[in-house]
RNA sequence: GGCCCAUUCGACUAGCGGUUAGGUCGUAAGUUUCUCACACUUAAAACAGCGGUUCGAUUCCGCUAUGGGCUACCA
């Protein structure tokens, strides 16, 4: 069986989109599934478009989420260069050879002349297609003679090369996760193959690079469905064996309808790139799940299940039970809506699942980062354990947690209205000298100790820990009671109870 | 406008001729609890419509509707 070869191939036009992200992922999944190699190729034939550091941004926005490649210009690989740009002399005698086979002809049109006859076409509620039923009254190497045409290159005219749609033939495809695919040839362009400008269009850098490269599968988005039969038609000019292709369906905006973009992020407070990006040209930037505070596991994760699905009930995923699980014939067919409330539930489940070690160092640093406070690790990891099972981010654990940092300069009104009674000052001094007398300061023994207390007295628990709460928290809110004492330590806890009283009287 | 693709709870989806149409997120209620959460239990919530085919259609086939993509010398 021949090998399994899938490329990502981006266009440096801008930031990766997570769109592109998961095109990408799933390319990776399936050649890892299937023991097949994993390239990376830039398709930069459009000059125009080019944006300085969206190539550099596409490969560390993938490298985040641990997507790898075993070719590219980066890792190497024997089928490089792997950036069209640097291809360019390879396009021209492809095109070349169409040209000699009778399989493309030559075009002067200019884009102004194309627009023309569109326009005219559709004040008559018709359709220009550039094929059989035109290109013998249009300005190509079809309709002049051979000198013409010669002397018109020779004089340094602006032409291209365009493909030649067989007439009247139906192209019947296979999809693999759409089945089989029909389209009439006389509803297709004849596309062009290559530009006035030298380079090639991505229908002829793409199916030649493919091929040389020897990719067996092509796993791209569905925007590609309209060119497939092109594609097709184009290996079979060439007389090459087409690889297999498999189209997604899209990500769709969370409201309404229509193609997740950039906009949509920014209207709905999430982000649809990576990293975050700032633009060379404008300056303007666009958030990142990175830098959100998501970690790369639960955004492969959340990506991973929008199209795809592994038939059981299992839905937390890291990438190697992702790879084992993946097929493309479990891919659903369509769009699917992108939903942040779930991408934060992953994010949630992943949080939950990370050694207490690694969310207790990123709890420190961002301690350090966002509110200067210098802790130590064994600190930060206690706390973030406490805590995060009612978060979603590292980022949230602080409004679950201050407390352990900083005392209470106010207290919640309702909580006061609620739990502070004429008597409780009076009970908070007595629990502040029975605090004051345990001796061996620990969780087990402050639990005993203030339970043991409340019974011989006949107090009520709620009345005597919430008032506790308020006075150590400010709030009625937060985790086990003796786990805020023990872990403030006895003077912290005597110093809040003092002022307190203080305040509320 | 033309071509292509799609259509199950609010969202992601399971289902591949016979099911009380299942799960997850979200929402609501309850249980637990010193509080807030977590956890657990439960509830509301879907086969776009119309025709076929069939003993029987969510499932197969048409048509319609709706949504999406493409329709560039962009990818």
């Amino acid at each position: 069986m021949q090998e399994v070869r899938v490329r990502f191939a981006p266009s440096p036009t801008g930031p990766l989109h997570i769109g592109g992200v998961r095109t990408a992922l799933y390319n990776y999944l399936f050649a890892r599934k299937n023991g097949g190699k994993m390239i990376l190729r830039i398709e930069d034939t459009d000059q125009t478009r080019f944006v300085p550091g969206a190539e550099q941004y596409i490969v560390e926005s993938l490298d985040w989420c641990g997507i790898k490649f075993d070719e590219s210009d980066y890792v190497g690989g024997s089928f490089g260069p792997y950036k069209q740009s640097n291809r360019k002399h390879l396009y021209k005698q492809y095109s070349d050879e169409l040209l000699e086979k009778g399989h493309a002809y030559i075009a002067f049109d200019t884009p102004e002349e194309l627009e023309k006859y569109r326009k005219e076409a559709e004040a008559n509620k018709q359709t220009f297609i550039y094929n059989c039923q035109s290109r013998n009254n249009l300005r190509n190497s079809l309709t002049m003679s051979k000198q013409e045409v010669e002397m018109l290159i020779a004089n340094g005219t602006p032409y291209t090369v365009r493909f030649m749609i067989p007439e009247n033939r139906e192209i019947v495809m296979h999809d693999l996760i759409r089945g089989e695919v029909h389209v009439q040839s006389n509803t297709l362009d004849d596309k062009v193959l290559f530009k006035s400008d030298g380079m090639p269009t991505y229908h002829l850098a793409n199916i030649v690079d493919d091929h040389l490269m020897k990719i067996s599968h092509v796993i791209r988005g569905e925007e590609w469905l309209p060119s497939m039969a092109l594609h097709v038609m184009l290996y079979e000019a060439f007389g090459w064996e087409a690889p297999q292709f498999a189209h997604l369906p899209l990500l769709l905006k969370p409201d309404g309808n229509g193609k997740l973009s950039k906009r949509d992020g920014d209207r709905l407070g999430f982000p649809v790139f990576p990293l975050f990006w700032t633009d060379p040209k404008t300056g303007e930037t666009a958030s990142g799940y990175k830098q959100s505070g998501y970690y790369p596991e639960a955004f492969i994760n959340m990506l991973a299940l929008l199209g795809w699905n592994p038939g059981t009930e299992q839905e937390i995923f890291n990438m190697e039970e992702l790879t084992e699980a993946f097929s493309l014939d479990r891919c659903s067919k369509s769009g699917a809506k992108f939903n942040v409330e779930k991408t934060k539930w992953f994010n949630h489940e992943w949080l939950m699942r990370k050694p207490e070690v690694e969310v207790g160092h990123d709890y420190q640093q961002w301690l350090k980062d966002e509110k200067n406070i210098d802790t130590n690790l064994d600190f930060a990891i206690k706390v973030a354990g406490l805590v995060k099972d009612r978060v979603n981010f590292v980022k949230e654990i602080w409004e679950q947690s201050f407390f352990f940092f900083e005392a209470p300069t106010s207290y919640d009104e309702v909580t006061v209205k609620k739990r502070w009674k004429e008597n409780s000052a009076q009970t908070m001094r007595d629990v502040a000298e029975v605090i004051r007398n345990i001796e061996d300061f620990n969780l087990a023994n402050i639990d005993a100790t203030l339970n043991n207390w409340i019974e011989v007295n006949g107090l009520g628990m709620g009345l005597v820990m919430n008032s506790l709460r308020l006075m150590l928290v400010g709030a009625g809110k937060g985790p086990h009671i003796g786990e805020i004492i023990e872990m403030l330590g006895k003077e912290e806890v005597l110093r809040r109870i003092e002022s307190g009283i203080k305040a509320l009287g």
